[in-house]
Formats: C-alpha cells, sequence, structure tokens
DNA sequence: ACAGCGCGTAAGTCTTCACTTACACGTAAG
DNA sequence: CTTACGTGTAAGTGAAGACTTACGCGCTGT
C-alpha cells in the first residue's frame, strides 16, 4: 500500500508539469531523441534530459540506445498502476455520490 | 486544449501529494468535516484545510455547509476530465507499444 | 588520433509548495 | 450577551522543483 502510493505519487506529479506532459504525449505519437524534443520546445535541451528521468523514474518512458543517441518512447506499464487506481477510485467515487443523492433525498 | 491542460495540471498536482491523495481516498468512503479529517491526520487542521481548497479547485472534492461545520465529499467531476484523459492516453500507449514491436522485429 | 555531436549531470537561482502558528469571523450553546 | 467551537486565511519558514549555464564523457566520422 505504501508501495503503492509512493509509486502512484512519482506518477501523479510526473504528468503534473505541463512541459513533461508535453513531452509524454508526443513520445506516445513517435519515439524521439532529446535534442529533437528540445527543438520543438521553449526550454533548453537539459531540461528535456531532466523531465525525461523524472518520466523514467515513474515508468512512463524507456530509452533505447541507437549509437550515440538515445531513442526515447513512451511506456504503458506506468500507466497500468495510474489506470487500476483511477478504476477503483471511480467505482468508489460512483458509489458515493449515490450515496450523498440518497441522503440529500432522506433528509427532505 | 490549454484550458484543458491546466486543468488536468490541476487534477493531477492535486492528487500527486500523499497527504492530499489520502485525504481524498477516505473522502470517497465517508463525507467528513475538516477537524474530522485532520484528527486521523498528522498535520494541523490549516494544513488540512489548505489541501481540501486545492482538492476543490481540481473539482475532486465539494463543501456543504452543516450548522457552523463545513462537511466534504468527494466529487466525480474532476475525475471525469482525468479518465477521459487516461483512456485517451491508454489507447494511443498500447498503439505505440505496437508500433515499436513491429519496428523491432524488422530491424531483426 | 582528433574534432564534433549527443547526452547526462553538477551547480546555482528563482519559484512553488507543504507546513506551521497567529489571527479573524460566523455559528451554536450556556 | 458571552463563551466556545469550527473554520478559512494571512504570514513566515524550510524543502522541493523547474529551469539555466558549465562541464565531462562516450560515440562517430574524417
Amino acid at each position: 500500500m505504501t508501495y503503492a502510493s509512493k509509486r502512484l505519487s512519482l506518477i501523479f506529479s510526473a504528468l503534473a508539469d505541463q512541459t513533461r506532459r508535453g513531452i509524454f504525449d508526443e513520445l506516445r505519437q513517435r519515439p524521439q531523441s532529446v535534442t529533437d524534443l528540445a527543438n520543438t520546445r521553449p526550454v533548453s535541451r537539459p531540461a528535456v534530459s531532466q523531465h525525461l528521468k523524472v518520466l523514467e523514474n515513474a515508468d512512463l518512458v524507456f530509452a533505447t540506445p541507437k549509437g550515440s543517441h538515445r531513442i526515447y518512447s513512451a511506456h504503458a506499464d506506468g500507466l497500468a498502476d495510474l489506470r487500476r487506481y483511477l478504476d477503483r477510485v471511480w467505482d468508489q467515487a460512483l458509489l458515493a455520490y449515490a450515496a450523498e443523492i440518497t441522503t440529500q433525498n432522506k433528509q427532505r
């Protein structure tokens, strides 16, 4: 549980940043190198490198060495945990919502 | 798109904090007041109040005045956006993964 | 071998954030 | 009315984060 919480924190905070989510979104469309990503973005190349490290640490991205380049791609594993959490939360939220409605009806 | 991005950032960063996610998880099980939440948690009451403000701002939580109390409950609306994003990402990630596999097969 | 490219990382700065204590205000109860 | 409770918010502090420039190291090609 604690393990899962830390993992979720990594994933959520990784996707919380707009620049990072942009990188992730673009990597889903097509794998790219660090400089390729930096060229289409208003931040420096080291910044992109650091963002990729965060995404990689959350299992949202992985790198494939290609000669002297490193091609980054989106990874499905990190998303699986997020999806599991969200599915669970989703059901419970709907239940809570239904319970709330009935409570409100009772109070009338 | 930019609007959605900002909204997503709010949701993701709201859920990125462990304390805040704990509050949200507990509110899904049963609506509670601020002091109730603070009592079962190692942080002060104002801290909980601030966390609730962040959650409320992300449409993950809403308050119902009850006399001098304020009962907070989980809200499904904020989750809807998150779920939409995740569904889209999920499909694309699977496609990207499949594309990557076929690329690797070609290169053999 | 050497010049250049792609990349990661260290070091520094400025902002954001999670938290604390102190204060102000409305509601409830004596 | 006054005392007490529940709450939100302002002010301050220490840590984390999103950047920058500078540096170092492994490939690549000539």
